[in-house]
RNA sequence: CGGGGCGUGGCGCAGUCCGGCUAGCGCGCUUGCAUGGGGUGCAAGAGGUCGAAGGUUCAAAUCCUUUCGCCCCGACCA
């Protein structure tokens, strides 16, 4: 590519909309530009490079047997009414109607078209397992798009989904994508870590989550020290203390004016946290109620409240879904009859209310709580003595040095962004589309569904996120837009010109793809474009270089250059990509 | 959705508080000359409904109202 002709420039100042590392290189080296909030152009150098990000993908994809298909970006509605998606799902999915008024949706994802498919084109043991995929746009419709790349609303996606006979089919599909999945960000140069994390809308039994750790990451991980137990902060589990048994004493109420925090409770009582129970309060919309639902949730005053838990807790109730979880207002609290800071669950006027207690509270005896009345507390309360709850689960969050819940050391919490995701569906989407087949012995069953992604666009920035220098990008060979910079400095006489565009055809000949900077530009522009972009070989053709006897050879992930007879740059290249593949392969090879 | 910030040539900004000539500056872009290994110099140019609508005023980038968009924090999120 003649840099003369290439479309999109580079950038001598950082837009001022880039905050994040990888969204001001990408903007200023000509990459990406946006067309609106979390929506996106990719430039051809970009196009390029994700062509190449998707090229890997679909060699591991192949490579556990998937077959590639397309499947569409708009939907009918129906489909997702189905499978409960239509209601479950807030505004996050885009739908509108088409001019026969029917209503549509904007693929956010694919499990009810891969449900519908199968169940037009599964009808026997035979066909399976399946494994099939596609590389394809999904629009969601997120509340607050940022960091460039990173989190857009517009992205595309490697989706696969297995389908299998079974649950250990499943399990065996599930695998094969572990390990692909992890080939293919080794490939690309990105080092990740699988945590274990929750379902979320997809639903399903078991899901892992890929992560790139950086502090600029959204997601917060948990790591033990020790094992390898890691999770999402949403999901991770820890090892709870064990309160030791106490005979349970008598119910006292007593004055605490002002205390309506925790931590003033516990200053002004002399007691400590974990001698205390807190109430949180919110209001829970679920799938098919008009009315949201006041949720009580009390846990030990030492103990973070986990919103994810919590919404998980509710929904094993079969009153429904969670389809939104918003803090309670004061007003809202009151008519309950509880009375916000000082609240507790004993002696509260039963209205439509669901009390859930973390699963430390009945095993601590004796705590602290409120008395429904401002400026007194209940001295030893007691689960079961003296209240229940609807509930008891786990709403703790695990936080930064919690016991590991598998081998009790501590943990540590990490920011990660999620650049991929399997999860063990089951048969939730089948069953809801009606797909099963016929057993060999007659018998119908459901097919057993797994669904698994990666994001494009986001790997690509995870990648400039991770492979940079203060002068720009330094892209790993496998997903640079072109492997050789070759740039040609002025010069008087007509050699030094000729010279190069017979390199930039020769390089092309032997397949070996080049961003030839042909510009009528001085020396330091082409420099500094050069590093801007960061193609990971750059050739120098100049009298300088000339007079000592060829070109100039510099790797951008390196300092030194060395200068190469002109006769020897082809096979002296092959020889340095050969050894930059060597290289990554090195670094995820342990 | 809550809080904060910002919309002025392609990019970065000044001017807005306190209304007043033809709206500036740097970069980039065009042309010419010089220069020629790390964003070169000189000269001459092109390019702007000041986000939009309405209002106040003799006069609005500037004041008022409404609205749209973008960014950041939070809520949210596969």
């Amino acid at each position: 590519m003649r840099m003369s002709k290439l479309f999109g420039q580079t950038l001598r100042e950082i837009p001022a909309e880039a905050e994040v590392t990888s969204h001001q290189l990408l903007l200023r080296a000509g990459f990406i530009r946006q067309l609106g909030a979390g929506i996106f152009t990719y430039l051809p150098l970009a196009h390029i490079a994700m062509t190449r990000i998707e090229k890997i993908m679909r060699e591991e994809m192949d490579a556990i047997g998937g077959q590639e298909l397309t499947m569409p970006v708009v939907h009918p509605a129906d489909i997702w009414k189905k499978t409960g998606r239509w209601y479950a799902v807030g505004a996050e999915m885009a739908r509108f109607v088409d001019r026969a008024d029917r209503d549509m949706v904007l693929a956010m994802t694919h499990e009810e078209v891969v449900a519908d498919l199968v169940r037009r084109e599964i009808q026997s043991y035979r066909q399976l397992p399946a494994l099939i995929y596609h590389v394809q746009t999904k629009f969601r419709d997120d509340p607050r798009p940022r960091a460039g790349l990173i989190r857009v609303r517009e992205f595309t996606m490697l989706d696969s989904y297995s389908l299998d006979l079974d649950w250990e089919g499943l399990d065996m599909a599930y695998q094969a994508h572990y390990a692909a999945y992890f080939r293919i960000f080794n490939r690309c140069g990105l080092s990740v870590r699988a945590v274990r994390s929750d379902t979320g809308m997809m639903g399903g039994k078991e899901a892992h989550e890929y992560m790139y750790l950086t502090s600029i990451g959204e997601d917060t991980l948990l790591f033990c020290s020790h094992c390898d137990y890691s999770a999402n902060r949403q999901s991770a589990l820890f090892a709870k203390p064990n309160p030791e048994v106490e005979v349970l004493k008598k119910i006292e109420k007593v004055p605490t004016p002002n205390t309506s925090s925790i931590e003033d409770l516990s200053e002004l009582l002399h007691v400590p946290k974990a001698r205390t129970a807190k109430a949180i309060f919110y209001m829970a919309e679920l799938a098919g109620m008009d009315q949201p639902l006041f949720v009580f949730a009390l846990l030990r005053g030492d103990m973070t409240l986990n919103e994810t838990k919590l919404v998980n807790a509710i929904g094993t109730l079969g009153r429904g879904q969670v389809t939104d979880l918003r803090s309670a207002l004061d007003e809202e609290i009151l008519a309950v009859g509880a009375v916000p800071g000082y609240a507790s669950p004993i002696d509260l006027p039963k209205g439509d209310v669901l009390i859930v207690a973390d699963d430390l509270i009945p095993r601590s005896p004796n705590l602290v709580a409120g008395a429904n009345q401002a400026g007194f507390h209940l001295l030893n309360t007691n689960y079961g003595r003296d209240y229940t709850a609807d509930v008891v689960a786990d709403i703790s969050s695990a936080e930064d040095g919690a016991p590991c819940p598998l081998c009790r050391n501590p943990m540590y919490a990490r920011r990660g962004v999620e650049v991929g995701n399997i999860f063990k569906l089951g048969s939730k989407y089948t069953d809801a589309l009606g797909c099963s087949y016929l057993d060999e012995n007659g018998q119908s069953q459901s097919v057993i569904m797994g669904s698994y992604g990666i994001g494009v666009g986001r790997l690509l920035a995870c990648i400039a996120e991770e492979h940079h220098d203060e002068k720009g990008l330094i892209w790993p060979v496998s997903v640079a837009p072109f492997p050789v910079h070759l740039i040609v400095l002025p010069a008087k006489s007509d050699e030094v010109m000729k010279t190069a565009d017979d390199l930039y055809k020769a390089l092309c000949g032997e397949g070996l793809l080049s961003l030839y900077d042909d510009r009528a530009e001085r020396a330091g522009v082409k420099f500094n474009d050069a590093d801007l972009i960061g193609l990971p070989i750059r050739l120098t053709v100049s009298e300088r270089a000339l007079a000592k006897g060829g070109v100039e050879v510099k790797l951008r992930s390196q300092d030194e250059k060395r200068i190469v007879p002109v006769s020897e740059i082809v096979g002296s290249i092959k020889t340095d990509i050969n050894q930059l593949y060597a290289a990554l392969e090195q670094k995820f090879n342990h």
